[in-house]
Formats: C-alpha cells, sequence, structure tokens
DNA sequence: GACTCATTTGCAAACGATTGCAAGATTCCG
DNA sequence: CGGAATCTTGCAATCGTTTGCAAATGAGTC
C-alpha cells in the first residue's frame, strides 16, 4: 500500500524509473537517448513514465560519462577597463546572439566575467573546470600573450577580437584597421583636418582602430590624429571627454570615436560646449549601435555585423569541437554615413 | 625511464596526482579542498604538484558527488516578443549585474533563453538537468501561471518581475504600479491631458505601469489613458510608433512609454513628424537606462535601480539556498525629471 | 611501558548515467 | 523442428570526486 503506483512516487534517477517500468537502468538510459537498440513498446512505456514524473537524466552524470557537458563557457575579460561591462551594450548584444546560436545547436551557455589582474589564472582556470566542452573568449582586452599561450595546448576555443598577423589562436572579428581608415577617410572627405581619436589604445582592438585612422591620414597627407583617452562607462567618460573638449578646444575638427557609446557621449558634449555638429566638430563612431540611429544628429559610423559574428564564432567553435582546425575569420566593417559627417 | 619525473606527465585526474604524491586519492581531495584533517606539509606537496601540472579537480565529478554544482541558472522567457533579446539593454544590463554578484559569490552562471511558446517545458527541463543548484527568472514575460506551478514545488528559485497580491513565487522587481502613477502624475502636472502609453500589455510589467498611469489619470480627472501597443525591437517598433502618431496626430499631448528604449524611438519619430518636445507633446519614460541622458531633449524618465535589484536577486537565492524563505521585495521607483516632460 | 587521545591517512562505497559485452528472446527459413 | 540471424535486454565496469569509517601513527601522561 506505500507503493501504489498512481501516487507520486519520487523519481530521482534512472534506477528509479527503471523498477517502475520493470526494466533495466541500462534499458531505460537507452530509451531517453532514443537509441535504436530498444524495442519500441518498451521504449513508449519509458517514455511515458518520464513524462508523468516529469523526470529528467541528470546532466552532471551524463556529462561526467560521455566526458562532454554540452556546455560551452563564454568568458569576458575585463582587462584595461573593469566598469565597462555596464556599458558596453556592443559586447551584451554580440552575447545574447551566441546564447540564441549556441541553444539552437543544443548548447547550453556558462557565463564568467573575470578581471585577469585579480586572477592571472582565468582562462585555464575556465577550461579545466571540466564543465565546459569548447570556450569563446569575448574580447582579448591586454591578454592577447596568455591566449596566446592557452591556444597551444587547448583547440576548441575561438575568440572575439582583433586578428593579428601570425597570431596563433583562432579569432573572428571585424577588420578593425580598415574600420579606422574608414573612419578617417570619411571625416576627411567631409572637410575635417585636425582629427582626434577618443577611446583607450591600449585595447588591442582600439589601438587597430587608431592605427588605421592614422594610415588614412598619413596617406592624404593629413597630420597625426590626436589620441584622447578615454574610459567606456560612462560615469567617467563623460567627464574625461569634457576635459579634452575643454583642453583642446579650437584644435579639432573631426573626432573619431573608438565606440558608438563614445560618440553618443561626445556629441552630448559637444552640444554643451557649443560645438556644431557637423558643421564646427565632424564625428564618426564605431559598431552601429542603435543608438546611432537617435542621435541628434544621426551618427555617422563604421558598422560591425554582430549577428554574422555570432554566428562565425558559434560555427567554428563547432567546428573544432569536431577536431579541425579553423582559421581566423576577419568580417569587413561598412561606413554608414548619417548626419554627423 | 618512461616516467622521469621531470617529463610532463599527465595528469588528469586526483588519483593521477595522488599516485605523484604517493598518498591516496582521498587524501588528495581532501588537501585540495582546504580540509583540517589533512598534515600541512602533505597539503604543500600536494599544492605545489597540483599548482605544477595545472591540475584542477573535476566539477562535473565533485558537483555529482556532492549534489551541488555551485552553478546558478539564469533564464530568460521570451514570450510576449521573442525579438525583444537583442534591444532590451535593461535586461542585459540586470544579467551584467548578476553575473558580478554571482561571482563573487563564488557562483557560476549558466544562461538560457527560451521561446516558452516553442517549449513549455521550459522551466522544469532547466531545473530537472541537475547542473544547477537555484536559478533566477529574468521577467515572467507571459507566464506568470507556470511559474506559480514551479514555485510551489522548488524552492531555490527567485524571478525579476512584478508583485502581484497573493502571488507564491518570490519577486523582486520595481513597484510598476507606482512607477507608472509617477509618470503619469508628472506628465499631468507638465500640462498634458491627452494622454497614451506606448508597449506591449501583455507583459504583466507593462501592464501594472500602464494600469498605475490609469490610476493616477482617474483621479486627477484625467480622460482615460490611450494604449498603444508597441513590440520591443527597434525595427518593428519605430515603424508602430510612426503609425500611431499619424493615426492620433493631434489628440495626443502626453505620452508615458513603457521602456527608455520606447521612449528614445518615439522622441525620434516625434522628431519626424515635426512634433516639438515638450512643448507640444510631453513624453515619460521608464528604467533611467543611460540612453536617457543623451537623447536631446534628455529623457525625463522613472529610474530602476538594477544594480540594487541584481543584489536583492542574488541575496534572495543564496538564503533559499541555504533553506530560508523568503519574501518577496517591492523596490520603490524614482521620478527622474530631466526636459521631456 | 601501557595507556589514552588526537592527528593523519587509506579504503571503499557512494553520486547517476552510459555502454561494451554477452545472454536471452524472437523471428525466419529451409 | 533445428539452427542461424536478428532484436532486446541485463550486467557490470566506468567517468572523477567526496566522505564515513576504521586503521595507523604519533604525542602525551602516569
Amino acid at each position: 500500500m506505500n507503493d501504489d503506483k498512481t501516487t507520486r512516487t519520487t523519481v530521482r534517477n534512472i534506477t528509479d524509473l527503471a523498477r517502475l517500468a520493470g526494466v533495466s537502468a541500462g534499458t531505460v538510459s537507452r530509451a531517453l537517448a532514443g537509441k535504436s537498440l530498444v524495442n519500441a513498446k518498451t521504449r513508449e512505456r519509458i517514455e511515458a513514465l518520464a513524462r508523468e514524473h516529469g523526470f529528467r537524466p541528470n546532466q552532471m552524470a551524463s556529462g561526467l560519462r560521455r566526458q562532454k557537458t554540452s556546455v560551452v563557457g563564454v568568458i569576458i575579460p575585463l582587462g584595461h577597463d573593469v566598469r565597462q561591462q555596464i556599458s558596453d551594450s556592443f559586447f551584451m548584444t554580440l552575447l545574447g546572439h551566441l546564447a540564441d546560436e549556441l541553444t539552437h545547436e543544443g548548447y547550453d551557455l556558462m557565463l564568467r566575467r573575470v578581471v585577469p589582474d585579480n586572477d592571472p589564472d582565468w582562462l585555464d582556470r575556465f577550461i579545466g573546470s571540466g564543465m565546459i566542452d569548447g570556450v569563446i573568449v569575448i574580447g582579448q582586452s591586454d591578454q592577447f600573450d596568455r591566449i596566446e599561450d592557452v591556444a597551444d595546448g587547448y583547440n576548441p576555443m575561438v575568440v572575439w577580437g582583433n586578428h593579428t598577423e601570425g597570431q596563433r589562436h583562432c579569432v573572428v572579428g571585424t577588420d578593425n584597421r580598415l574600420g579606422g581608415r574608414l573612419a578617417a577617410e570619411r571625416l576627411i572627405a567631409a572637410g575635417a583636418r585636425r582629427l582626434a581619436f577618443l577611446g583607450d589604445t591600449t585595447a588591442i582592438e582600439f589601438a587597430a582602430r587608431f592605427a588605421g585612422a592614422q594610415d588614412a591620414a598619413r596617406r592624404l597627407g593629413i597630420g597625426p590624429i590626436m589620441a584622447l583617452p578615454t574610459h567606456l562607462s560612462p560615469e567617467r567618460a563623460s567627464a574625461e571627454i569634457a576635459a579634452h573638449l575643454a583642453a583642446h578646444a579650437g584644435a579639432i575638427d573631426g573626432i573619431f570615436a573608438a565606440t558608438d557609446t563614445l560618440a553618443a557621449l561626445c556629441l552630448t558634449e559637444l552640444r554643451g560646449h557649443g560645438f556644431a555638429v557637423p558643421e564646427a566638430v565632424k564625428l564618426v563612431g564605431f559598431d552601429d549601435l542603435p543608438i546611432a540611429r537617435q542621435t541628434v544628429p544621426p551618427l555617422t559610423t563604421v558598422r560591425q555585423d554582430i549577428a554574422a559574428g555570432a554566428r562565425a564564432l558559434v560555427d567554428l567553435l563547432l567546428r573544432r569541437l569536431a577536431g579541425e582546425t579553423t582559421e581566423s575569420l576577419v568580417l569587413p566593417p561598412e561606413l554608414v554615413v548619417r548626419k554627423t559627417a
């Protein structure tokens, strides 16, 4: 009387279910995994019972035994600017797309944000945890070398970031240097002659954008571009931009912002300081985030295809999980001309 | 000669390391877990070896044995508006804060976005996977009832969303109704009389904001507020807002947008249609996202304290993991007056 | 030296699912 | 009806770590 079948019997594991179904644990496992080796009727009976009791095989145990977790790690190193987290909607958007793509491929996503300065071991620790089948690193930050080290001994890793000649880790990213060139060319074509770059060049992606802009300036016979170091978090950035503007008032007539977020803030500050955009100062951003459409005037910017980037990251990672070794992928940036330059 | 100790010996598990250290697996386990039962010298030797070989205990195995994974699930149901994902920077910001808080407490974060319509079992499936110790649900979407059902049998769950009298699941969220009231009161105080609400009232949070606004209108003797259903994704929203404006041209002089994102889009459309803000039409948003500061003119809005929300979610979840049963927490919204109303 | 008591250790049984192997049950064919 | 071929199923080992229990060691006391 204590095991009336209609009573809620707690089914904690495959063995409980096996007992209920009157078969062995192995059979239940095979039935639930959808293998062909099990009789159709038996399978149905087991599936019905599983449904009825809301039973799902424990993924930890399964992962342990199969040596495969079906979880992909996504890690964001916050190296050069710890507070970027809140501001950078670019990374967050990329993350959203990654979640969609991975889900679609049957993987779960384990997210970790780390401050490499506090924890030099950040990447190995994640990989060595045994919880993930592979890892996607979002942004190289200032950790290029460490990522290179890891890449030598660990195959299923793909990185979003900048591509450098001869690097050993597989990276997906926009051609930042070309993007920087496009931005500067546009500023110059719009009439700007005294250019400045707004952003923190410690981050390798930003450095590349800056370098590209300088290439263009040099080639077109324009003087060197002034670097105006600026953090990404809105709280700090606003003040820093204001300071830059105060210091270099009339000496600038074209600004290339490392990010649309920075560009938008810069636009606000420019207005506050009484500079007309684009008449007095031209401005170009980077990313083409939704905000670029909504500023006044709307922002001329360099577009990165975030969705395509996410697709590529996942695709390459899956190939690597399957044993291939894949090449890096550099995506072309695209100049979007709106009203600020 | 094939096991020269200085040669890279692959240490795959605790047993390998035990062999190297000349002790048993159990001792290694205790040493690495920092238990007091192991001799100081032995521990040091083991730790040194572990470091040298970059060994870390497998979390899957550990989780299986201890019945505790140190992973918290974060799940985003995309019920009422599947494409909200890309746009809603509110959720993404919340997610960022959650990641920080959880990391700080020694938990990892497993992220999953689901479309409940395609998978009615979304929540049980996540919980039953055995991969997570507890779950944080971001947004109730249109899944209130299902969440209630689950809450009855599963304790370690906390939800971000709207609080309803007598509900059974533990929720953290802003007092949306009060927020809506504040917004409407501000619009009316600024002189608006014919109000509209911009947003999709299928989402329970938005419905509460709408209801709060209606309370205020009624109490102040203003006519009913017109509901203008609008999706959250920028692509669809822009067109929908334009259509609303075209249809109800002069019949509106005050708009309460369910979200700052919508408010910003609305501002752009209003400008496009030649309406002066705040002179012809007053506008109030919700959230106080960074963008609210940057629109032209800057947006009057109702602030939600996202960081505090994330802290509360994690705090309550940890308490529930420890066995407590916790009450819901309703956070007070705050009106931030800028220039649009 | 015999005794107790506290430290350290090893042993082996879990945790829950998967899977190679072999045995049992069926079917098929002559 | 015998025997081979094909399906199904059960058994038991395995994934890597943790932990209760008991044994071994060492220290301290009279």
